[in-house]
DNA sequence: ACAAAAAGTGCACGAGCGTGCGTATTCTAA
DNA sequence: TTAGAATACGCACGCTCGTGCACTTTTTGT
């Protein structure tokens, strides 16, 4: 039972790696079977159906994300910086540790928004729980703290900047994406400073 | 040669919409020619391969897109009304104009970021022709003009928010995703009011 | 060491894919 | 109105897809 578990993480994680390229649906049990090393049903048995992979896949991607990214923040000092360091590696992961394409579950999300089923479900959680841990983080960057629609706001402002970081990182080619992202947060983080009390 | 033009842009609109929501690679011949009333061989002769059909789908979304958000915007004045109406027109684009899965080419965007060829090309040129449009509206928001580190600056902002919107709408069913986005832009529209000679 | 369980293989299936080709139909211009 | 071109169809191809099943090999607990 324990190198099931072995080669079942490899597979995932293989398989993230070219989902993070060509999105989810367009990994083939095949090509995971040749860069694992198995052969087709072998790699199948380990899930029950295409769907269930696909949520492995996810799912691993989250926990490397959250190892990456939140966890060791936590040694950081709260306020800003922690969310600058929470920020940074944020976009460390979009840039390579997701994968060779990028950030699975950013390509996922894009893929299936508008696709009911499991996976959009899954993706629909994994947000909003990831908006509530960074939440608390925003909301005391001020004294007193800030109030939930400037927190809301924030969140959403910080999302779609590591969003467009991808796409002029990725799709552009943009040796300055870098610089735009950390620009427009470093811009967010004064902003909420220096009017703490505003509507 | 005219009826085959029309038929063409029908294809084309409604690769495109279905492209919206399954990504361009989903969209297989036989569904187009199911929607469409042709057989499979009909629908593939007005293109040579299906990287042709790629394209064309793309190319009739930016016009789509033009004519929708950016040719009507030079009815109104120049500086912030015209800014704030392109913006506008273009979350009503992600939101419903563009597709039922919302923008096909911001859906193309993720899904080949990281796939070289012809179509990734395309989106390339495509979005920096669209950046090179933006741009000059941004620079005369103020007097003297912004400097052109701060409309790029402020390009990345505007696409991020948009980006951020689609998802918070699509993906998240957030109610609030128009508020939190024009919020967003408001912020950044004042921002830049405030302080022009900033660095 | 051995039996039970787990892991992996090989093969075949039905379906769907993009594409090619010969033929039929429909449009268009003289 | 009729020839010729444009358009669409039907069919078949080689391939890949996810999945199922019977089988063999490997691992694991006792």
């Amino acid at each position: 039972m324990r190198k099931g578990e072995a080669t079942r993480g490899r597979i995932v994680s293989e398989a993230g790696r070219m989902a993070s390229v060509r999105g989810l649906a367009a990994v083939s049990l095949n090509d995971i079977a040749e860069a694992v090393g198995l052969s087709k049903s072998g790699v199948f048995k380990h899930f029950g159906d295409k769907d269930e992979l696909h949520l492995a896949v996810l799912e691993a991607s989250v926990d490397r994300f959250l190892a990456l990214v939140w966890t060791p923040s936590l040694k950081i000092p709260t306020g800003k910086p922690r969310l600058k360091f929470i920020f940074e590696r944020w976009l460390d992961w979009v840039e390579t540790e997701g994968g060779p394409g990028g950030c699975p579950m950013m390509q996922a999300s894009v893929e299936y928004d508008d696709q009911p089923g499991r996976v959009r479900d899954f993706l629909q959680a994994m947000h909003r729980r990831w908006a509530r841990t960074l939440g608390p983080e925003i909301r005391v960057l001020t004294s007193p703290p800030l109030p939930p629609e400037q927190v809301d706001q924030a969140v959403f402002d910080i999302k779609s900047y590591v969003m467009g970081f991808g796409q002029q990182r990725r799709l552009l080619d943009d040796v300055q994406a870098r610089r735009l992202a950390t620009g427009a947060f470093e811009a967010l983080i004064e902003r909420l400073s220096l009017e703490p009390a505003a509507a």
